[in-house]
DNA sequence: CTGTTAGCGCATTCAG
DNA sequence: CTGAATGCGCTAACAG
């Protein structure tokens, strides 16, 4: 089983002998070979720096005799022209910060895709940080962000205020979501997190169940309460009296699901259903009442929210309300897209929630 | 229900009479309101431009009377200095360059959390680009990551040659996972998949488990390949004969899980266990098994391999081979690090895989 | 301790 | 059509 250290080279050979001379930590060890500048090309062509620009960025008329040996140059060259220079000297940077909450999560993933999406071919590229739900940590990215000069902001949920977000819009246009705020140069929107909340709860009314119970999010969040309002709709539309001992909080990730889940087991009061504040914690919930021999949705319903990916591949596939992630992220990129162009800031589509109904709900008999 | 749009504002209206003038497409619109230059800071607190640049970077002794001005100028402007000017000057932009292969993988997203915990407080950034598995894609991002000036490159996994590799290395350090590769400028690892298939085979063979299927990932990545032969030589060693029917190919993702099970299924030999070439590859065969109505593992033993993150929440919890991505992340970026400070290519840790057995897996009766 | 002088690599007037 | 000059914002010698 020792078969696992083929490649290894540890480092603790402080003396390797081999060229480490007096520890050469001056220069940083940039371009031990390649990258010229513009200057080189334009030297070896035979021609002004102004020219090999022009050339570069179609613009002005060139003889042909210049251009074809300026390419020449360029390629024997391997010229790459130098974006940070660029983004100096024109005041672009063709950047946009993203601030997302937490790479890991599957939730900003697909957002990420969108926005990656959108820029694709457009020149712009995404320059990602993540905020971790912290507000003091998201404004410190932000700043960071910003000293990046970043062309606009895509600010992807998170616990800032208006009053910052409004402040960083001085600077670039900002486009947030799961906040609402509009000015001219920022954009926010929320999907509607209480028809959600709604939706899910009227799915298991409808199949016939009554006692329902709901395993909210982390009730700090909007989105939490928004979808907690709108079970409470559902009910109440139905006649169905809110009983608060069937809803526990939960932090929208699978231990808090697991944890929410026993809780309602042990406290004794009977349902035939769950409304998971969202997907992570119905897989926590489901893992519960797995350990229980309680089988889904045989003896209980199970509906989340989100619509993660792996939805679809658990076993059985999980109904949800689907939050069309991707498109999200497509449509504030190509918002922001707009607003650095100076157009005003508006929203060209509107994503919405759709009930996804797959395995784990069934008919109360 | 028609309470979503709340929100909305379509553009569609071509004549909105509102400062829109004569389409603004002229000056990109940063700045409306920020950011001013070390030299208005330096005129402002009446000093010289190399003053304020010394009391920003720590270095020299500045007189306190200065000093304070500075900073209260600093203060009253809300400076802060352009970075990309700052890069340019120094010539290293305190970025790296990350390609992932797609950013919605949960695999890849834990490894960005190991580059970014590793990056905290460096001042060294991310910026990342996705590669889709096409080595195309990949070098062209490559290429436009070293036009931002990134001062090294970090390459996860992917399909381009040790050559192109080194091609790139010529510019930047680089250190590059899931390829094989060291030169003075270039540091590449692998992790033991050869091991790794024995490990998961070995583990199920201790069961008692004798007729084991495997569905392979897609054998065009070397990864494949080697968990495919760990699988065969935990056969041999255990004196089982491969049957190469009990193998068939997947693609490292859900939907190959599913059909791949079919197919074992449909072939009719019979089997009492299953390794995934991968978690998702595992989820998907378990959903295909579910809907067959065959239980995990009750009827039939299911490990994965790479145990991602969600694999601790599937019911069952998944047994599978733990692929440390984190540290991955973690040990690239750190290697990377030293190597920009001109220390040579080493590693000064070894990711290693190991079993995680939890609920998928049993004793063969 | 501090101001002056030069650029980093490139795009853009402005004259030819 | 093309070259020379200028400066984006900042840092790094170099003199005081």
């Amino acid at each position: 089983m020792e078969r696992s250290r083929r490649w290894l080279q540890c480092r603790s050979t402080p003396s390797s002998g081999l060229g480490e001379s007096v520890k050469t930590k001056s220069k940083p060890a940039r371009d031990a070979g390649g990258s010229a500048t513009l200057l080189e090309v334009a030297r070896a062509a035979g021609v002004s720096a102004a020219t090999v620009s022009r050339i570069l960025n179609g613009g002005a008329r060139v003889s042909e005799a210049k251009r074809a040996a300026v390419e020449a140059a360029i390629a024997a060259l391997n010229f790459k022209p130098n974006a940070l220079a660029q983004s100096l000297k024109r005041g672009r940077s063709l950047t946009f910060g993203v601030l997302t909450q937490s790479v890991d999560s599957p939730f900003f993933a697909e957002t990420l895709l969108g926005i990656e999406a959108a820029l694709a071919g457009t020149g712009y590229e995404p320059l990602i940080a993540s905020g971790h739900w912290n507000p003091q940590e998201e404004a410190d990215r932000l700043r960071r962000l910003l000293a990046r000069q970043v062309d606009g902001l895509i600010v992807l949920f998170g616990k800032l205020s208006n009053d910052e977000l409004q402040r960083f819009a001085l600077h670039v246009p900002v486009v947030a979501t799961g906040h609402e705020l509009r000015s001219p140069r920022a954009l926010a929107f929320r999907l509607d997190n209480e028809l959600g909340g709604y939706m899910a709860t009227r799915h298991l009314l409808d199949l016939g169940h009554r006692d329902i119970a709901h395993i909210t999010g982390d009730l700090a969040h909007a989105d939490a309460v928004d979808r907690l309002a709108g079970y409470r709709r559902a009910l109440a539309e139905a006649g169905v009296p809110y009983d608060e001992r069937l809803v526990v909080q939960g932090n929208f990730k699978e231990p808090g699901g697991v944890m929410a889940a026993n809780r309602l087991l042990d406290a004794g009061v009977p349902f035939t259903a769950i409304f998971a504040a969202n997907d992570q914690t119905a897989y926590g919930a489901h893992l519960a009442l797995y350990r229980r021999g309680i089988r889904v949705p045989d003896d209980i319903s199970l509906i989340g929210f989100d619509d993660l990916p792996s939805s679809l591949y658990t076993t059985p596939p999980l109904t949800t309300v689907r939050q069309p992630m991707f498109d999200v992220g497509r449509l504030a990129a190509q918002a922001l897209l707009r607003m650095v162009e100076g157009e005003p800031a508006t929203l060209d589509e509107l994503p919405e929630l759709s009930l996804v109904v797959r395995e784990t709900t069934r008919r109360l008999r």
